[in-house]
DNA sequence: GATCCTTTGAAGGAC
DNA sequence: GTCCTTCAAAGGATC
């Protein structure tokens, strides 16, 4: 992935240099890519047939039968936002969208459709993403287009293009879209929809935005077309697609719960009810049997009362834009394996290319804080119920020394629950390059303070002249970074989650001399050797192999406790 | 049907 | 200031 735009393709509006090869590019990448997801998936597959011998029965035929389904219950509002999160970061990437020829309907830059199927006949990637863009154009009749997933033959099993494939990749930036009640008009583009400050059309100049409150959240319906989006001609886009979803998709794909809706009687991604989220395709209304089930009137006011999702962090940005790629490219369907694989990739991206995330992040932090102001992480705690916090007490390190791995007696396992998958095998974990540009060493632990100003990050960031820097962390947690391949900030954070896998995981389970009582299994990866992998997206060149393979052996002829030393 | 798994990052409480 | 926990997404697996 790095550098495949051959420079200043991260230049907003900069990209029109970049239409005729960047399908060429994007095939490069995709080789590489596919290149990695080979070998991750030969790795997950490795490691989930050695965990059990009955998953034996999903072979790989089966798997390719199990193609990456379209989920019939996306929320409208989640496709709606991946649209535009998509445009937006192919835009930034230099990517398939540039400047666009027609002005009002940027999304009609469509690459090459000529082959959007794998061999396996699944849509490739980039079809896929492509699709995405352009279906709300297509002159599909709305009850087409909403059939989708529900016709006996979708159209992503033929050889037609899969017009509906859109409705199951959401996308990262969905918050970030604008939502508005207008109509889209095709024949009459709404003044918003040129790039220029000036309408061409209707000659109305666009009024600036306060720079105060970021664009990418609704003021009103009425002003959307005021504000001049910052992603340039993407912000016309955002318009057009949520103009045409308003438009075009019935009641049933786009409510309009109350649930939903900001004080601004803006609907709002991040606000799901309880029985929305659970349901997503189903009416607005909550069933007879949840309202039946309400035992009292304080449950009612939770009922009444919407859930605010918490803004997504950059990872998880990330992880929403390419878990559909890394689907297409893989025959898994498990999002635990998919989720490594992912975690593995955003640690082999380029510091700039987490920078994007970290700001798109961050900008949705910012939002989310000015559409809620009042509200709190703390207030969605206990929305849901985790069984592992009954096996609290044994995923301290104290009850994993004492408690045998499973592999000794897998009956001796407190629950029942699914055994931790290391769906990853621990020496390929080395495969990945804890930060080829030390880019997790350093991700702001407060984005803002890193990203604040578009030009701050090169010069807040001294970590750019010296990739491997770790001086934005502090020491103590730098050894758990250091040993974990973890930023330090997850490395306890994963700790909830990662803290019971632990407990039952042989590779994982050894407690090495972290400070105090954290129970963060200690993985054996190795010490980065990033420098030497630059990314999982790039195979390495032969002295890359070579170091990489030396690398291995090496690790795997230590002995554990070696490996998991701690500097302590 | 609810929860787990898995990932990283952010937030907030406890110490 | 540090540590720890929880949640955010995703969907198959498990309970």
């Amino acid at each position: 992935m790095p550098q495949l735009n051959g420079g200043g393709g991260d230049d907003l509006g900069a990209n029109d240099e970049m239409i005729s090869f960047k399908d060429e590019g994007e095939q490069e990448e995709k080789i590489s890519e596919n290149v990695s997801a080979e070998r991750d998936l030969d790795d997950l597959k490795s490691s989930l047939v050695n965990e059990s011998e009955n998953n034996s029965s999903s072979s790989d035929s089966e798997q390719a039968e199990r193609r990456p389904q379209p989920r019939p219950d996306l929320d409208s509002y989640e496709k709606t936002r991946d649209y535009f999160s998509e445009a937006f970061r192919r835009q930034q990437d230099g990517g398939f969208f540039k400047s666009p020829h027609y002005p009002g309907y940027p999304i009609f830059m469509i690459p090459d459709l000529t082959n959007p199927y794998l061999s396996n006949g699944a849509l490739s990637p980039s079809a896929r993403t492509y699709l995405q863009m352009k279906w709300p154009l297509l002159d599909v009749p709305g009850a087409a287009g909403l059939k989708d997933s529900r016709s006996p033959t979708p159209g992503h099993l033929s050889n037609k293009v899969p017009v509906v494939q859109h409705a199951h990749h959401v996308h990262p930036l969905t918050p970030l879209i604008t939502y508005s009640n207008e109509h889209f008009s095709p024949g009459t583009p709404p003044s918003h929809l040129s790039p220029e400050i000036l309408d061409p059309k209707t000659g109305i100049p666009r009024t600036p935005h306060p720079s105060e409150l970021s664009p990418y959240y609704p003021l009103s319906p009425g002003a959307v077309g005021q504000i001049p989006h910052p992603l340039g001609w993407l912000g016309c886009v955002v318009f057009v697609v949520s103009s045409l979803v308003s438009s075009r998709f019935s009641p049933h794909m786009m409510p309009h719960h109350p649930h939903g809706m900001h004080q601004t009687g803006i609907p709002h991604p991040a606000i799901v009810s309880p029985a929305i989220k659970q349901e997503p395709n189903t009416h607005d209304h909550m069933s007879p049997s949840m309202h039946s089930k309400s035992p009292g009137p304080v449950k009612k006011e939770e009922d009444k009362k919407p859930h605010i999702k918490k803004p997504l962090n950059a990872f998880m940005l990330y992880m929403k834009e390419m878990r559909a790629k890394v689907v297409a490219e893989c025959t898994l369907k498990e999002s635990a394996a998919i989720n490594q694989i992912l975690g593995r990739r955003w640690h082999s991206l380029s510091r700039e290319e987490q920078a994007k995330y970290y700001e798109l992040a961050r900008k949705e932090r910012q939002l989310h804080s000015q559409l809620y102001p009042g509200w709190s992480a703390r207030d969605n705690y206990g929305k849901r119920k985790k069984r592992k916090r009954d096996n609290k007490p044994d995923s301290t390190p104290e009850a994993i020394l004492t408690k045998p791995p499973p592999f000794v007696s897998p009956d001796f396992s407190i629950s029942n629950k699914k055994q931790c998958v290391q769906y990853l095998p621990s020496e390929k974990m080395c495969d990945s390059p804890a930060s080829s540009h030390g880019s997790m060493l350093d991700s702001p632990a407060t984005p803002s303070a890193a990203l604040a100003s578009p030009a701050a990050p090169a010069a807040t960031h001294s970590e750019q002249a010296q990739p491997l820097s770790l001086t934005t962390k502090p020491e103590g947690r730098l050894h758990h970074h250091f040993l974990t391949g973890k930023p330090s900030g997850s490395a306890s954070s994963s700790s909830s989650s990662s803290s019971s896998s632990s407990s039952s995981h042989p590779s994982i389970s050894i407690p090495i001399g972290t400070s105090g009582s954290h129970s963060t299994p200690i993985l054996p990866r190795p010490i980065p050797f990033s420098s030497l992998h630059h990314s999982m997206l790039s195979p390495p060149s032969p002295f890359h192999q070579a170091a990489l393979h030396s690398h291995h052996a090496l690790f795997q002829s230590q002995p554990l406790s070696l490996v998991t030393k701690s500097s302590d």
